[in-house]
DNA sequence: GTCATGCTTAGCCATTTGCCTAAGTATTGC
DNA sequence: GCAATACTTAGGCAAATGGCTAAGCATGAC
């Protein structure tokens, strides 16, 4: 059990931001470069370049430089660690239940029994 | 496809933090009161209480308070949209990786084809 | 009633975030 | 070479975040 871990701390961050999202909703359909990125925004370049930065240091992307063109492309695997917290919270909700259910058919048992 | 989904930005905030987390991974496990959550952490109450404000506004938590104690609890329901989010991105970078494929075959048959 | 308990509110503070403009650098096209 | 293109860097600014202390307010125990 990592008692802290802020790769996943990044992850949840970047993708916390509705602009990083729909970078990332364009790039899972293939790979772009910056300028055809921003396009779609009304946002200053530089701003924009920030959201890359962001997703970039989370591991979500990876971009690299050919003349003075950067493309961009997701990086699939980089959203395991958060997939996987999500799926462990569930299998501990859901081993609750089965903890709950298993006491309740307990009480169940011991009603049947009783006097 | 929603063009900006606010309730994407509070959850994925919500669970970018570590603190934030920790008391999700002990509210899976079962119900607890603000003390009881407070225990382990080596901080404030107020700040700890901001916390699961922040839970509870994004909707990932619920509590209750019986006479001076407030009870919180997960709800896991609160967690579908994130792994939807999740879910469709996979998809659609799958989805990109079959029309790959499809591309590729299309080339292979050509050449099959060609002179 | 009085006091301890368990949160809650109020307010302050440092840092980070997200956005901007302006100016700079490196390629590419003519 | 010279200009246009595509980023990049630098710096500023308002708002949000995450932490604190101090004081307040119900409730439960005695």
């Amino acid at each position: 059990m990592a008692k802290h871990d802020p790769a996943l701390d990044a992850l949840f961050q970047a993708l916390a931001d509705p602009t990083r999202r729909a970078l990332l909703e364009r790039l899972v359909r293939g790979p772009a470069t910056v300028g055809e990125l921003a396009g779609p925004f009304a946002m200053a370049l530089p701003s924009l370049m920030g959201h890359l930065k962001k997703l970039e240091t989370a591991g979500l992307i990876e971009s690299r430089k050919d003349g003075r063109v950067r493309t961009c492309a997701v990086v699939p695997a980089a959203f395991v660690p958060v997939q996987t917290w999500l799926d462990d919270q569930r299998a501990l909700w859901e081993g609750r239940l089965d903890r709950l259910d298993a006491y309740v058919a307990t009480l169940m048992e011991e009603r049947a029994d009783g006097p």
